[in-house]
DNA sequence: ACAAAAGTGTTGCGGCTACACCCATGA
DNA sequence: TCATGGGTGTAGCCGCAACACTTTTGT
């Protein structure tokens, strides 16, 4: 008990990038903070580390207190930890992204809250360095999908490659040419295409595909 | 002041895999812990971080308190926060490593602490969940050569092809084709190639090498 | 007929791997 | 002369980007 006493103890915060999908947008699900300081200001959803849980607890927590989901794709992205980061007191923030399918989530806890989904490409000014942590949570996001379909836990659960392809525009705000996209993907032996077609888009009809599932899905990493 | 008094504090402590390259073999510079709870054991060198200082600075300080070195690459690996991970009080781990060329560092600092190199192959049972964060260093320093050089950090200011490939087979545990690896490594366009030869390991001579000064180095990323 | 998405095929470039093959020289 | 490292060259494979082209069907 005693043996560390002559050091500092600090607040230790999580901090969640929480990205979702929505009209062909990456977007941002924020909220206006609910305390001073800043209060009323746009944030990550945010919260202390308790005496009792891990960081990566604490982040599964706050994301189910606030989007209802358990079972959600989260991943530590690093710690903001400079001194003055948070003009209230020295807090130590560690920060996660997440990925959620939209429609999946808790309407109305969202809204008790009052948080709002935000295109990635029109955010308002965060408090602190939330914009920073951002854009880092951004940067881990571009490399997961490099070697990962995000699809999987953005879209729903079956889908086209046009909106897959769409998805990933998002994510590298760029274009990719549609008919190396597809077979990049397919190439991959990840997706199984279902037997029924998506006519919403084009005339023709798009195949839906859904992820297979695969019991080595830790082994990815 | 009062507005996060109803959240908890926590010990946060910063610990360093600092690696060094000697005879050969990547190895790890590490401490016989100083103090209770376990002293005595094989541990990372660590510290706790202070009110006034960034994690970042924290594991600088320690890193020249016990090295001597300053400007040494230094890079988070993460957090590691299990309530339990050390038995004596809930720590909360931000976990660095560091390259460093051991021909540097300050011998009488580091026997001072009775710090010891071990070989990355051989190495002790270590306290607490330090293998663990080990390893994960591994891979991170495993990552960042796969698109830097790192005998930058790692070996004298001027070596052979030899001597770097034998760096990277040490790091990735595993040989490389002497013609293939010249010619990809030069192709990065990063060294420059200097007027004098080592004639220690061959009786032809390999010319040394440098890394060429880049005012970009900051980009790199 | 035309537009627009779906889907397939082709070509060329660049990087990587495996390996052959020179050179230099000490033992 | 043989072994060892230094250093260069080459042929095959693969992934990727660019782009042509065909299919389908609503308007």
């Amino acid at each position: 008990m005693k043996l560390y006493n002559k050091y500092p103890k600090h607040f230790v915060a999580v901090d969640c990038v929480i990205f979702g999908y929505r009209n062909n947008e990456l977007c941002l699900l924020l909220y206006p903070r609910g305390f001073e300081p800043a209060q009323g200001r746009w944030s990550l959803m945010g919260g202390f580390v308790e005496v009792d849980e891990s960081a990566d607890s604490a982040a599964k927590r706050v994301l189910q207190q606030t989007t209802g989901l358990k079972e959600i794709f989260l991943k530590q992205v690093g710690v903001f930890s400079e001194p003055a980061r948070d003009p209230e007191a020295r807090v130590i923030s560690i920060a996660y992204y997440a990925l959620i399918r939209i429609e999946d989530q808790n309407e109305l806890l969202i809204r008790k809250h009052g948080a709002h989904w935000w295109p990635i490409t029109a955010l308002p000014r965060m408090i602190f360095d939330h914009d920073q942590i951002t854009e880092q949570a951004l940067v881990e996001l571009q490399r997961k999908s490099r070697y990962s379909i995000v699809g999987k836990e953005l879209l729903p659960e079956k889908f086209t490659l046009l909106q897959l392809r769409k998805l990933y525009e998002a994510i590298f705000q760029k274009e990719f040419d549609p008919g190396n996209f597809r077979k990049k993907i397919l190439s991959l032996d990840t997706l199984e295409r279902l037997s029924f077609k998506d006519y919403s888009e084009s005339k023709k009809g798009a195949f839906y595909y859904r992820c297979k599932e695969e019991s080595d899905e830790y082994k990815e990493r």
